[in-house]
RNA sequence: GUCCCCGUCGUCUAGGCUGGCCCAGGACACCGGGCUUUCAAUCCGGAAACGGGGGUUCGAAUCCCCCCGGGGACACCA
């Protein structure tokens, strides 16, 4: 096979979309498998439409997902070119000039069959297709002839793009014909649908890579996410960057379109979370710590490093994402936790006594460890001839502010003695006064 | 409407090219149980699919035909 060369080529009309995001990532894969080159081409010929922001945006949805390209161009910036090879096509009277635009003469009879690497040979009657204007009044070029244009300008060895394509590919390979070009290999994308099975737009909630990211979905799981839509490798599920360009190829690739199930995304970004380091972990809660408004910068400095690691580990196992998980944290930073509905119940007058009681002791604790913390409840509980059982939700709601979460003596460990004591010294008041 | 594509558990899929190893495997979700101070994790177990009908064959999820269902494309958008 030549040296590989595919592009991933956007139309900045909007945010990048999970479908075009998948695309992106098969390019670069099938790329980065084979040693070749990914190419990003914005196709902003369509002046109107087309905005620098989604240019932004997609450069930074690509970044995010970690998918690097190594060269990148603007149709806007060679419409010279475009114009080039549109009078190539005139003067070899492929073309005529109509109504100010010109036109690219579409075969009237007999069939046009697309080769393709993933559908198979697909055949379509010429009599379908009419005469397309190839550059509009306006000078500028449309779609399908820009797209060969660019195509052949840079090499492209494989055309890897949504099925919506697939009805535009025997039109592209009419003009490569009438210029006289080898066309590249095609290879259509089946679709992703919503659960209603209908194209996965807007209307189906979250469909932009970047809200994604906002919703604390790591990059590692959206990428293996939308890798294992529409591709496979045995009964393997959770795949490394290096796995995927490993074993990517188009042979993997089904032909039917696939439904975009955000349940096993969140399952995924759960696995995720676990792989991660904790300290790499730790940075990403600490940002999403801010932008969530569960903390301020200086409260977040102020809890010790070790603290902070270990709450990023017991709470990562009960988080599907990371703004799950930073909510979760709220529990380490001073000020109210809110009792939740279902820990109501919990609260009893007849828990004021051994809350205080437990406050005090707790305030007199030096060493922070959740061994030493259960040594001091546990003593206090004899004390007041208590059984845990009896206190152990409780406390939990009162501490932490929720009646789930890692063990009593971490979830201590973690809020710290002090702030412990102090929340159940004023449970306890609210439990006095009723 | 016309053309094209697709059709295995609710969902993602393995298997289909090279029929028997598949009374269909894995994963998510779901249900039940164990563990536990709660939840999660984890472990054990469960329910759940070859769209339908004809062929071909000793034998079909796999090959052929018809039907049904779903989706997509039909711009001086990409």
């Amino acid at each position: 096979m030549d040296k590989v060369r595919v592009r991933f080529a956007p139309s900045p009309t909007g945010y990048l979309h999970v479908g075009g995001a998948r695309t992106a990532l098969f390019n670069w894969l099938f790329a980065r498998h084979h040693g070749g080159t990914f190419i990003l081409r914005i196709e902003d010929t369509d002046r109107t439409r087309s905005t620098e922001e989604a240019i932004e945006q997609i450069m930074a949805s690509l970044r995010w997902l970690g998918l690097d390209w190594d060269e990148f161009y603007r149709q806007t910036e060679r419409f010279d070119i475009h114009q080039h090879y549109a009078e190539e096509l005139l003067r070899r009277g492929a073309a005529y000039e109509a109504d100010g635009a010109v036109w690219f003469r579409m075969p009237k009879d007999g069939v046009t069959v697309v080769d393709d690497l993933i559908a198979g040979k697909v055949e379509f009657q010429n009599r379908e297709f009419k005469d397309l204007v190839i550059l509009r009044s306006d000078g500028t070029p449309t779609y399908n002839f820009a797209c060969v244009v660019d195509d052949t300008e840079m090499g492209i060895t494989h055309v890897i793009r949504g099925d919506e394509h697939l009805p535009n590919t025997p039109k592209q390979l009419h003009i490569y014909r009438a210029l006289g070009l080898t066309p590249p290999k095609f290879a259509h994308l089946p679709l992703i649908l919503g659960p209603d099975r209908t194209k996965l737009s807007k209307r189906h909630g979250a469909v932009s890579v970047l809200e994604y990211r906002r919703k604390g979905i790591l990059p590692e799981a959206m990428v293996n996410f939308l890798a294992r839509l529409g591709w496979s490798h045995g009964d393997q599920e959770v795949f490394t960057r290096e796995e995927l360009i490993r074993y990517f190829d188009l042979d993997g690739v089904g032909q039917s379109p696939s439904v975009f199930d955000e349940q096993k995304l969140l399952w995924l970004n759960r696995e995720w979370m676990r792989r991660l380091p904790v300290p790499e972990l730790t940075k990403l809660v600490q940002e999403f710590l801010l932008l969530e408004g569960v903390a301020s910068p200086e409260q977040i400095a102020a809890i010790p490093e070790d603290i902070m690691h270990r709450a990023v580990e017991l709470f990562r196992d009960r988080s599907r994402t990371l703004v799950e998980l930073a909510h979760t944290a709220r529990m380490l930073f001073p000020g109210e936790l809110a009792v939740p509905p279902d820990g109501q119940e919990l609260l009893r007058p007849e828990l004021a006594e051994p809350f205080e009681v437990m406050a005090q002791a707790l305030d007199q604790v030096r060493d922070r460890s959740p061994a030493a913390l259960e040594a001091t409840i546990r003593e206090t509980l004899a004390r007041l001839d208590l059984p845990l059982k009896a206190v152990a939700l409780p406390m939990r709601v009162v501490v932490s502010g929720s009646r789930v979460g890692p063990g009593l003596f971490e979830v201590l460990a973690l809020v710290g003695p002090r702030l412990a004591a102090e929340r159940l010294h004023r449970a306890a008041e609210k439990l006095r006064k009723g």
